[in-house]
DNA sequence: AGCACGCCGACT
DNA sequence: GTCGGCGTGCTC
């Protein structure tokens, strides 16, 4: 018998399946799916692989397959996900089984430590202070030793296998630092649930309202009849879609199942966690996000994969944990962007939860306040079915929505990105002692033309996308088609001269509330401010506990977080995520419009308010955001998307190809054009765009150049693309696809 | 990663 | 001629 094999190896880019002799002895363990050790080129050292497949024959000249490693993690299911990611997705069969496998490197000593479940903990003896001076004082020398000292400052519960791990420490030099009175170890079976350790009080199920029940008892059905459905639960902030989660994993734990949770990264907040721990206890929880050390994780993955974990709750690769019995998978805001994986395997989380959802024949349900226009389209399709949820369970009321046109400000003379309304507002927030949140939506880096006086904003004429100013060549440019004109200097509308690109920082908005109103305490939340661990919570937690007057955030302030002072919300500029070249712009700023409202006076006694700044006061996205009317916005939404052949009418197909070498990227995307053109024009609805430079034509000192299809995906697009790709591959020039990107790279 | 193979300049 | 530097390709 012979064993197609898949090499994992981190150092070289194999998407190659080998062949491999299975000898008498072996062929009753292996099956599809077994990791083995197989000999491979010159070295001595064995590789792990992974049997894709079985045959008969090869036409090679095959080794044997030298053993078969204990430890199992696939099965052929797994595989056979792991081939469709692989196609699906463009990416290599290793790296899409990958994503199956353990979290980090596991070591064979961290294997054992963790099967007999005795962990080496290791403490402290020194203050941060101490150790900074015996480094400075050189009492410490070699860079092993204060590479773990480091280490320790930074993490808490470290085990000693961490340090192997992370900080690359041996034993010994453990073993000196503890001699020299810095560490301690201590065997001890610590408990290392991620979960806080706070007291946990046990709470019973909640009375349903009406809807809530009548919601629950459709999903309910399909887990006892075991069937697959596909449910789009959409319902307001505060309608009560979590208590229907926890009843819902109820049923499935009673029927001896386990529950997949998955929420975005920026919502898995211990307060969210603690719902769930207080409902079911935190033995039965296990909790998966990029924040926990990797020795965590890897403690997370094997608690689920011995079936001590019941529930996994975790952020988009908890799709990937090893959950035996699966009973149902919720996906909660299942409009953010987060389930999108950006880095290769550029997978969909939410179309992996279906697959699964599929092949186990359980319910997959998707929440959400605003479902993507996406999946509300599918409830039209019949490919979802909605539920819905119109009244709040805690009868709070909705805050009060004002909108200022920043055009009139400025025909005043206001020229600060303070509108007098928003002005009084805070003074009066800041007299009542109460809490304020300016909310910038500043994502990415483009930049805009408008025109202050008018709001004519520039934009293609092909497209209908906002054009992005390149200072570079001093043009103004569609990402989408390539369409190219001069800079305007006089609006083409009114012929006002007061043109303008547009961009501001948080920084700048902090700056402003300073001059303004110097006794007020602020604090700012942004990508510069939350890019150490935890910080993102340490934040929030202080701008509640300290009563910090003013939180100037970007995206992150609104997810999530209740903040019972918080009676005013200001949005800076509500048009800034309006116009960026991206056909999603619209749905993400009524998106985040009606998440920033739901920050405002939820439940508290003094009415929330919220000002919506904007030079658009009547783009549909925020008008309907004002009365939080998301069918009204949908309506207008899809008839747009459909006429211009947007998602979900169409798919986007982006081609990106990099290299150091300009010349050598363009000549392969050339390459890809010719070969892919006459193949897919004969398709139905399918547009070849020319390639040309990325938006960003050079980063990390690669030149990037891209090319756009308009198509619907499936098998044939799969397949020519899958082998152009193929054919094309190149050790120099990388080449990524991105399907319905969630910015056009 | 390692190792073979092959192409081209330098040299006893 | 031929020795060796290194760029390229292959590993079932």
């Amino acid at each position: 018998m012979i064993a197609e094999v898949i090499i994992n190896s981190n150092v070289r880019n194999l998407n190659r399946v080998f062949d491999y002799n299975i000898n008498e002895e072996m062929l009753p363990q292996i099956t599809i799916g077994s990791r083995v050790l197989v000999p491979f080129g010159n070295t001595k050292k064995l590789e792990e692989g992974f049997v894709i497949g079985l045959k008969e024959t090869s036409p090679f000249e095959v080794k044997e397959i030298a053993q078969v490693e204990k430890e199992q993690y696939l099965d052929e299911h797994k595989i056979q996900l792991a081939k469709w990611i692989a196609k699906r997705y463009f990416c290599n069969i290793a790296d899409a089984i990958k994503l199956f496998l353990p979290p980090g490197k596991i070591t064979k000593k961290i294997e054992n430590r963790i099967k007999e479940k005795c962990i080496q903990c290791v403490f402290l003896k020194k203050d941060a202070e101490e150790i900074e001076e015996a480094i400075e004082t050189k009492q410490i020398k070699s860079e092993k030793q204060i590479r773990i000292l480091r280490f320790l400052l930074e993490n808490e519960g470290v085990t000693t296998s961490d340090l192997s791990v992370y900080a690359d420490a041996s034993k010994a030099v453990i073993k000196t630092l503890e001699k020299n009175g810095f560490l301690e170890i201590q065997e001890k079976n610590i408990d290392r649930n991620p979960i806080t350790d706070r007291e946990i009080e046990k709470t019973s199920n909640l009375q349903f309202t009406k809807e809530q029940e009548e919601a629950y008892q459709e999903v309910a059905k399909n887990i006892e009849e075991e069937s697959y459905t596909s449910f789009l639960l959409m319902g307001v902030t505060g309608s009560g879609k979590t208590e229907i989660y926890l009843q819902l994993i109820q049923k499935v734990l009673e029927k001896g199942k386990s529950a997949l949770v998955l929420v975005p990264e920026i919502s898995l907040t211990p307060q969210m966690i603690y719902r769930f721990a207080s409902r079911f206890g935190k033995e039965k929880i296990a909790i998966l996000h990029s924040k926990l050390s990797v020795g965590e994780r890897y403690d997370e993955w094997r608690r689920i994969q011995r079936k001590e974990a019941s529930i996994v709750i975790g952020a988009r690769s908890a799709i990937f944990a090893p959950i035996s019995n699966l009973g149902i998978i919720i996906i909660d805001e299942e409009h953010d962007s987060s389930y999108q994986s950006e880095m290769s395997p550029r997978y969909d989380a939410k179309e992996i939860a279906e697959y699964l959802a599929k092949e186990n024949h359980i319910p997959c349900v998707l929440g959400s306040a605003t479902p993507s226009i996406n999946s509300f389209y599918q409830t039209k399709t019949g490919e979802k079915t909605l539920l819905v949820l119109n009244k709040r369970a805690n009868h709070a009321p909705l805050p009060e929505v004002e909108i200022v046109d920043l055009r009139k400000e400025l025909a005043n003379g206001n020229r600060s990105m303070f509108s007098s309304r928003l002005q009084e507002e805070i003074a009066k927030t800041l007299k009542q002692k109460k809490q304020t949140i300016l909310f910038l939506n500043r994502r990415g880096y483009s930049t805009f033309i408008m025109c202050r006086d008018c709001g004519y904003v520039a934009k293609c004429k092909n497209c209908n996308i906002s054009l992005t100013y390149h200072a570079k060549t001093n043009k103004l440019k569609c990402h989408y088609c390539g369409f190219e004109t001069d800079c305007i200097i006089t609006c083409p509308e009114c012929g006002s001269k007061k043109v303008r690109y547009f961009g501001t920082g948080t920084q700048k908005v902090e700056a402003e509330v300073h001059k303004l109103f110097p006794e007020a305490t602020t604090i700012r939340m942004d990508v510069d401010t939350v890019s150490q661990k935890n910080s993102h919570e340490k934040i929030l937690e202080a701008f509640q506990k300290e009563k910090i007057d003013i939180l100037i955030g970007t995206q992150m302030v609104v997810k999530g977080h209740h903040f019972p002072d918080v009676t005013l919300v200001g949005v800076m500029a509500a048009d800034s995520s309006l116009h960026m070249e991206d056909y999603r712009a619209n749905e993400r700023t009524f998106d985040l419009l009606v998440q920033v409202a739901g920050r405002a006076g939820r439940e508290g006694n003094i009415p929330g308010k919220v000002i919506v700044q904007t030079y658009n006061t009547d783009s549909y996205s925020i008008v309907y955001a004002k009365d939080q009317d998301y069918l009204s916005f949908y309506e207008m939404e899809q008839t747009i998307r459909q006429s211009l052949k947007y998602p979900p009418f169409c798919d986007i197909i982006v081609l990106v190809v990099s290299s150091e070498k300009k010349e050598l990227a363009q000549e392969v995307i050339q390459k890809l054009e010719k070969e892919i053109r006459p193949s897919l024009e004969q398709l139905e609805n399918t547009y070849v765009y020319s390639p040309m430079p990325a938006p960003i034509d050079r980063i990390k000192n690669k030149y990037r150049f891209r090319m756009i299809i308009k198509c619907n995906f499936g098998d044939t697009i799969i397949d020519t693309l899958g082998n152009c790709l193929e054919k094309n591959k190149n050790a120099k020039a990388q080449i990524a696809v991105y399907r319905n990107p969630n910015n056009m790279i």
